[in-house]
DNA sequence: GTATCATCTAACTAACTGGTTAATTAGTGA
DNA sequence: TCACTAATTAACCAGTTAGTTAGATGATAC
């Protein structure tokens, strides 16, 4: 596809005068690799083979396979966080906001599997000296979002939608609930029958998600989708 | 420890004499070693000196890396197996004994916390070809739990005790809620200001999950005493 | 007391892999 | 048309690491 032709500055062109074509498709090949071999196990030239580049541009675009890594990972989370704070920066009632985010977290993840798969690896890894990327990941993209989550929670308790429950076990349930489905999917297709990655059980996998958060959160005798009028506590 | 020494054939001793000592020691580093760094990541050099033994002990007791790391897997997964077991085979009513389950679970877990890591590692690694283990894990360990699981969650959904749940979201929620939590505690303590591995917050976490699992699962209006022991408030 | 064998080790090697380097290609602007 | 530079590559290197080898050690059987 050539594209970069009509950009403002038209970059001087090199051999094969597709720059940031060849930076995409590395970054989509080691997002492939490092989520499937972790940092560790990822191979350079398997990336620069899948992106169908030499290996020395690799380096030429980033530093080294670290920072390589980073580079993925920022590209990652910077796209769920930006559309989770699509929904939470919204103005529905708190009912209708964490159906939403959970909804959207959901989507992201189902149409993007790389992520959940980064996201686990990233957690093990975050023990003393390892990453250096979790400490700017956790201030650019985690503490954030995890931040407004604990404050949609809270007013929904105080408004009486929601059962007394504390986000700091409530909010790593949910994201559990999300996350684990889709990095531990190889296994359960070999348990079950059945490929959970099917469009048709990834759409009951929504719905089970939502329903089991709905059941563990909504106050009791309230659960009408729209009706949350009341702000009566107790 | 179970020392061999009564076996029909007292074994030989070496040099140090302390086979089933230097076997064990090498099992517990090489679990923490594959748990912390991925089986690419993990070395075996770093693992022999953790285990205080010559690197070629490690070929000597396992044939190589891979082998090794199938023992621990099996050593780990065992373990979850026996205890998880003994619950599943008790003459509880559903309710009590889906609680049980959750409780034993999440006990092994809090008591040995490189098999989360182990676990999600490997739940990953079950793609094509990669890992040899996986197929063996999941006949001997996986499916009888997850049968179990099924069974008697249907039991509970027949006798009107739960709600109509599908065991086939169901149970992975359930897991994800004990195992992510773990896991992703480095990750989760540099967000909140506390560390959630405190035995404090591990016990607070216990009832925060069976809350969670009974509002989700048991049928409204239904709330028996079972849940009260467990330090659930309403 | 010595032959045997399980146990254990220091030193070594073959292969792999992250990263470098020197050279090449082709737009761009003067 | 020519100097300049971004983009790209083939070939190479140095460090690392899984795995091996050739023995040492010492408890036990005879």
């Amino acid at each position: 596809m050539n594209k970069t032709v009509l950009d403002s500055r038209h970059p001087r062109m090199g051999s094969r005068g597709q720059p940031e074509e060849s930076r995409a498709a590395i970054l989509r090949a080691a997002a492939r690799e490092f989520a499937e071999h972790g940092i560790a196990g990822a191979r350079t030239d398997s990336i620069a083979r899948a992106a169908r580049v030499n290996k020395a541009l690799l380096y030429y675009y980033f530093k080294n396979k670290e920072m390589l890594y980073g580079a993925v990972l920022d590209h990652a989370f910077s796209g769920m966080k930006e559309i989770v704070f699509r929904v939470l920066d919204s103005g529905f009632p708190p009912r209708e906001k964490i159906l939403a985010y959970v909804g959207a977290y959901f989507d992201f993840i189902a149409s993007n599997q790389v992520y959940p798969k980064l996201m686990q690896r990233e957690m093990m890894r975050a023990r003393e000296g390892h990453s250096l990327h979790i400490e700017r990941l956790i201030k650019t993209y985690f503490r954030p979002v995890y931040g407004r989550l604990g404050e949609l929670l809270q007013k929904g308790i105080a408004e009486g939608d929601f059962r007394k429950v504390d986000p700091v076990h409530f909010i790593p349930s949910m994201i559990a609930m999300i996350v684990f489905y889709f990095s531990s999917a190889p296994v359960m297709r070999r348990i079950v029958r059945f490929n959970p990655l099917a469009p048709k059980r990834v759409a009951e996998r929504r719905a089970a998600v939502l329903d089991f958060i709905s059941a563990a959160l909504f106050a009791p005798g309230t659960h009408g989708a729209s009706t949350r009028k009341s702000g009566v506590r107790q």
